[in-house]
DNA sequence: AATGAATGAGAGTTCATTCAT
DNA sequence: TATGAATGAACTCTCATTCAT
């Protein structure tokens, strides 16, 4: 598994288009920072802008300076957590020599991320009010890399050439967010929290299902 | 892939919990229609009780005689919808032979079901607003009953020993689930809209993966 | 303390204006017996005509056959409680040979009522709804049975000539009514509900009130 | 008759409990004068929170900003009233030298009130929508101070000892609130409307009737 | 005589957004 | 650059009353 650079740079505006200052920008950072809080507790609709406001403590017209409106702050989040899921990935995959591990690293990687914060990631699944383009945009994002990993893969023989490399993308991204739902999101531990990472055991079952679906198999049947 | 009966019939009471007479039954599907289409066109948030009571063509109080509110008709929506997905994989896999064919066929059930009501759908899937309870059941509902038939596969040798049935079941649920978000809510064809049904190719090259991942292979390396 | 005569029957009749039948009458009744506990339990406002048919077991619409609506049989209500309020307090009162006397059992029949009825008599104060007409009525058929009485005493000799009946008779009225509030609506006693019935002492001190209020006095000072 | 220092001045805060600007406290204060007028006008129930910002001048939302909705407002106003009513009493009684005069001064600035103020004063008293406590501190705050003037004067020879001051100060509220529904709200003049202000003659009654009621009196005989 | 499904005006309340300061 | 008072459209929900059965 691997993901296109999540590097690349912000490029920070007011609302109506304008370069900001130093003292702006720090604004417009502590507004951000505010709304990924109070979505990832209230979820989106519950979420307004006079609690993000006071959560950031600046008064209420101050966020209509910085940002067009509910909606926008939200995807704007919704990029840059897209952005924090790939580096995860990235640098757990980092260290990987072979496909087999560095699939499994990229899952982990993936897991840590959502189990760190688990409301955020959840809110943003659930997400009928961001725009089907950006919510198609944070997908494409991340399977994209692992698309052209896949394929790469295939060219050194580690994966089965077999296999179309973008179903199989899609299919193996599918696989990992509906586990990190299931055993993230909606299983609770004694204390009625989520857990605070992916049980080892399930990690270990993924990685040997994903093993299963990739690697090159000597073929003795004919074509499916 | 199998999934449990979905013929179970629901039991129809007013809000007060009457017994309806057939007068009302009908008003209250009526509602359940419009519903329904309103909640696909709109999504859950945009949706109304005005808008809904307007399309059924009825008075707005009479929806207070059959629904407690907004949230109660929703998610008894999203239980008659699961109930449709899990009878349409069931006819879908009922004339296979074999395990890897009936998975094939179970997918197949399910695309089809999405490409049939595609807004429904999503709506369901981003349902911050259904209780965590019912969403998580949905998924529940259709992963048990693969999971048990991973299981007689597992016993009659068609499916890999070393897999972990109920990890797997969900990994080939958050699979199927997000391809089908993929190609048929995602991709717009030519004119804009949603294609009307899976490429054929698509669902090869899911069984192809599917079948990977499943089929018992001669290991000769040690453990993961 | 003497009041009208409070005997007079009422003439059932249907909404419509119609006299009615025995079983009509029957089903009239109980929608005010119903009705009576209703309005007691929740109040003008909280309690609605479903609660009342429902508490009656019978349908909703037999209600408007023999009531106009919610206003009607509240007033209806009304007038019957005055009617069982000045009952009571004729009661008290029969047996009392003296002016005095029969004005402390005049209050003691009252104190009854009110402590056998709280609720209902807290509704009918706090009667926005009550026509200001029935309202009035009301205490105007309490009041001035008790102004005659106070004019036959005067001329007796039993009570103060220098007194106007009409202001002391409603004087009184208010005096005592105050009392009832306080101390059997406002009090609480330990286990939260109003006490069974008003405490002796409070009698006896509003019975010594009475008495100086009422009682001729020899006058060595000029007029007020 | 005396009443507890009914100067206590209010601290104006927005519904969120935020200290107000000068701008908002003029907004502020035109809701209270318009939900007096509206209340008065309709009743607790006819008045709603749209006629009151339609009185006022202002957009509907603005209400909310500084009152939590229609109970809190009505609650404020009575408390407001309350410290108007018992201003209006202990300017009238400041003059006063003795206890006789002193109560029928009492009396005339609370039917002063009352007259220039009919409908607040019915709507309070009518008021099923007050919650219990704050009907009962109401009454309280006037009778507390009242009866503790009965004491004092008890203890100088000024009012009858057998008197209970708790008892005879309810009663004596009572008298005199009943005495102002009847002359101020019930009576109509010729014009249909209520009278201006209380008549002479029942003024002169009702002093009479406190006179013979609290002044010491000879006693021969045994108690009550 | 009795029913209860249907109605819709109107209630209280929220909150994204504007704009004068 | 920052503010927060003001707005009003839109929402969910209630319930007295009607009327076809």
């Amino acid at each position: 598994m691997s993901v296109a650079d999540p590097h690349t740079e912000p490029r920070p505006l007011s609302a109506a288009g304008k370069p900001l200052t130093s003292r702006g920008e720090a604004t417009r950072g502590r507004i951000l920072e505010a709304a990924e809080h109070v979505f990832a507790d209230l979820g989106y609709h519950e979420a307004s802008i006079v609690k993000i406001t006071e959560h950031a403590g600046i008064g209420l017209g101050t966020f209509y300076l910085y940002f067009d409106g509910k909606q926008q702050v939200f995807e704007e989040l919704v990029i840059d957590l897209n952005r924090r899921v790939r580096r995860s990935m990235a640098e757990a995959m980092a260290g990987a020599t072979d496909r087999i591990s560095a699939e499994r690293a990229g899952f982990e990687g993936f897991f840590r991320f959502t189990a760190a914060h688990p409301a955020l990631y959840r809110v943003v699944r659930e997400a009928e009010f961001v725009s089907p383009e950006t919510l198609r945009l944070h997908y494409m994002r991340i399977v994209e890399g692992y698309e052209s990993g896949l394929r790469a893969a295939q060219a050194d023989g580690d994966v089965d050439e077999a296999l179309d490399p973008e179903v199989t993308a899609w299919a193996l991204m599918g696989a990992g967010e509906l586990i990190g739902m299931r055993y993230l999101l909606w299983e609770r531990d004694a204390g009625g929290a989520p857990p605070a990472e992916m049980p080892a055991s399930v990690v270990d079952d993924m990685a040997r299902f994903i093993r299963n679906a990739l690697s090159p198999r000597a073929r003795t049947e004919g074509p499916a």
